[in-house]
DNA sequence: TCTAGCACTCTGGGCCATCGAGTGCTAGAA
DNA sequence: TTCTAGCACTCGATGGCCCAGAGTGCTAGA
C-alpha cells in the first residue's frame, strides 16, 4: 500500500498542494503549473508539476474547471492544506492592533465580545463572529423589585455583573411597603442559581404573609421567565459587509443566502457551538457545514476560557477561497486574549 | 409661464410619470411608451405618451439610456412620484403581521424596537433600521453600588427600566460595610438626572465622612461615564442580507459600500436623525444623500414618539429603485404602533 | 391637440474565427 | 525508475460582425 493511498502525501506534492492554494487565494484564477514553477523553488519542472497535480487531481484535492484551465483546490483540498499548516505568526500591525484593544478595554464581556468580533473582521477582511455560552446557571448576587409606574421591573444581578430584567404588572391591590419588603426578602437568593432562585421564591411565597405571598409568586415566575431567555443564544456579528466585498467572486444569490443564515444564526450557531469542544482552532471548509447555504463559505472559530470552562466561541466567516493562515492566526491570537481576560476576571470575582 | 415652469405638473404627465415608475420598479427594466399605455387607461395612443415622456424627460424626471431604450425614473422622478403618493392601505397579511408583533411584545423598549426593525424587513423585503434617540437626560430611579470579587459595580435604574452599568477597581482599603453604606446614600440620587446626579454624588464625597468619601469619588465619575456613554447613538439593523437580494441589479461594490455604510452607523444615523423632526414619514432618494455611499440608496424613515416627545426614528433602507408605496404605508403603521406603545408605557410609568 | 406612420438609432444576442493558456502524453535523458 | 523536453490538442475567452427588435423622434394629417 502506497503511502498516498493511506492518506499521507509526499512531501512534494504537499508543497505543490500548498502552492495551489495560496496562489488560487491569492489571485482567484485557476492556477497552472507554469506558475506554481516559477512561485515555489522546488527545482523541478513545469511537466513534474503537472503530473503532481494530475495527482492531486485523482485524489480530490484539486479540479479542473475545463481540460485548458489551471487548477483550482477542492473543499477537500483546503482541508488538508489546513490541516498541513504550521502555526503563523502576525504581522507587526495586526498585533498592535490586538494589544491596542484589549489594553482599552472595559470589564463587560459583552461589549468585549462585540469589539473583539469587530476586531477580528478588521483584522481578517471577513466577517467577525461570536457566541457567549448562555448561562442558565448564573448564580444570583443581587436580586430586587423596583417599582416603575404600574410595572414591575425585577432585576437581578449576575456572578459576573450580567445583569437580568423581568416585568410585570403592578398587583392593582399592593401595599405600598411590600416590594420594599419583598426585595429584603430576596436577599436571601443571593449565591442561588436562577432555577434555584426561582424554586426558593416559589418555596417563599407559601410560606410569606399574605401580603408578600402574592409578590413572592410574581418574583418566582419573573425568574423563571429570566432563566428561559438566558438560555436562548444568540450570535454577535460585525464586518457582514466585508463578505459582500471579499467575494466579489461570488453570485449575488450566494451572498444574500450567506448573510440570511448569518441573520438566522441557528447554522452559525451549532457551529460555533462544535468548535467549543475543540481544543484549539476548529476550521469548517464549503462542503463539510451541514447546510448548503454555507456551502461556499469557511469558518474560522476557537473557543474562549475562563480557567477550564469553555464561555464561548468567537471566529470568522469569510470564503472557502479564504486566506487561512491569516484567520487562523488571528482568530487564535484573539481567542487566546480573550480567555486570558476572561480568567483574569473571573479569577476576581 | 406655464405650470410646467412653475413645477406644476398636468394631471395627465403625473399619470405618466406614475405608470413609469411603477412598472420599472416592478420589472427593473426601462419602460416604454407602449408598454404605458397598454398599463394605464388613459385612452390616449403611444405617440402621445411619448411626447409627454419625452416633456418629462426635459423636466429631469426620467432618463433614457440610450435612444432606442425606454424610460426609467431619476431620483428627481422618484421624489415628484413620492410626493404625489396618497396614503396606501396595508394587505391584509401585513396588517396580520403587525398586529401580531404587537400583541405578544415585551415592555422593553429596546428589544421591541430590534424586533420592530425585523418586522419591517420581512414587511418590505428591505433592511429595517431603527435608533433610539440617546437618553443623557434620563432621571435615576435607583442607583447602588455591587461587590463584584475585586470590582465594585455601580447599577443605575433608569426612569423606563433602562440599565446603567459601569465598573471600577475596588480600592484597597475599602471598609466591608462602605458600599452598603454609600448604597443607601445613593438613594438621594431618585429623580435626578445622569448628570446631576454626577454632580450630587461629587458633592457628597466632599462632605462625606473619610470612609465614604472615596466611594462616592468613584461613583461621580462612574455615573459621569455612564452618562457619556448614554449619549451614544447606534443604529439597529435587521435584514442586511435582504439588501444583496432585492438588488442583484447592483454591483458587488455598490452593495458593500452601502452595507458599510450601514456598519460605520454615521451616514444613517444623521439621516434618522432629520426623520426624528419630521412630522410624519421622511423619504431620502439616491442623490438626495450627502454621502456617495448612499446615492444607489432610499431611506424611508419615521419618527416614533412618547405623546409630544420623539423618541426614536425607525425605517428602512432599500434601492432607489423600491416599491415606495408598501415601504411607506409599512413604516408609517409600525412607527405609529411603537408610538402608541411608547406613550402607553410612558404615560403609566 | 392628438394620432398614425415611418425612418432612424441603438442594444443585445447569436455566430464565428482566433488566440492562448494550460493540459496530457510520449519519448528520451539522468 | 524518475524527471524533463517537446508537442499536439482542448476549450474558454475575446472580439468582430450582423441582424432583429424595441423604442424613439419627427412629420403630416385628422
Amino acid at each position: 500500500m502506497s503511502t498516498e493511498q493511506r492518506g499521507e502525501l509526499g512531501p512534494r506534492k504537499m508543497a505543490v498542494l500548498r502552492a495551489v492554494v495560496e496562489e488560487y487565494v491569492r489571485t482567484g484564477e485557476p492556477v497552472g503549473s507554469e506558475t506554481v514553477t516559477e512561485h515555489q523553488s522546488l527545482g523541478v519542472s513545469s511537466a513534474t508539476i503537472r503530473n503532481e497535480m494530475a495527482a492531486l487531481e485523482e485524489l480530490g484535492y484539486l479540479t479542473h474547471p475545463h481540460t485548458s484551465a489551471g487548477r483550482a483546490p477542492t473543499d477537500l483540498g483546503y482541508r488538508r492544506y489546513v490541516d498541513m499548516l504550521p502555526p503563523g505568526r502576525l504581522r507587526e500591525t495586526q498585533r498592535r492592533a490586538i494589544a491596542d484593544f484589549f489594553r482599552q478595554t472595559a470589564h463587560d464581556m459583552e461589549e468585549v465580545l462585540l469589539g473583539a468580533t469587530r476586531l477580528l473582521s478588521t483584522l481578517t477582511q471577513y466577517a467577525g463572529l461570536a457566541v457567549p455560552w448562555p448561562t442558565a446557571e448564573d448564580r444570583i448576587v443581587r436580586a430586587e423589585l423596583i417599582e416603575l409606574g404600574s410595572h414591575l421591573m425585577l432585576l437581578v444581578v449576575g456572578e459576573h455583573g450580567r445583569v437580568y430584567k423581568a416585568y410585570a404588572a403592578r398587583p392593582e391591590d399592593l401595599h405600598p411597603d411590600a416590594p420594599r419588603s419583598a426585595s429584603e426578602q430576596l436577599s436571601a437568593l443571593s449565591g442561588l442559581t436562577l432555577s434555584e432562585g426561582a424554586e426558593r421564591a416559589a418555596a417563599m411565597a407559601s410560606e410569606g404573609g399574605p401580603g408578600e405571598r402574592a409578590l413572592l409568586a410574581l418574583v418566582g415566575r419573573a425568574l423563571l421567565d429570566v432563566r428561559l431567555r438566558a438560555e436562548e443564544e444568540h450570535v454577535l456579528v460585525s464586518g457582514a459587509g466585508n463578505l459582500a466585498a471579499e467575494l466579489a467572486s461570488w453570485r449575488m444569490e450566494t451572498v444574500r443566502r450567506l448573510l440570511e443564515a448569518i441573520e438566522r444564526e441557528s447554522e452559525v450557531l451549532s457551529l460555533l457551538r462544535q468548535a467549543s469542544v475543540a481544543e484549539d482552532l476548529s476550521v469548517t471548509i464549503g462542503g463539510e457545514h451541514p447546510s448548503t447555504e454555507l456551502w461556499d463559505a469557511a469558518v474560522v472559530a476557537a473557543p474562549y476560557r475562563s480557567g477550564e470552562i469553555s464561555l464561548g466561541s468567537i471566529g470568522i466567516v469569510g470564503p472557502t477561497r479564504m486566506d487561512y493562515l491569516t484567520a487562523m492566526t488571528a482568530v487564535r491570537a484573539v481567542a487566546r486574549r480573550l480567555s486570558d481576560l476572561a480568567t483574569e476576571l473571573g479569577a476576581q470575582q
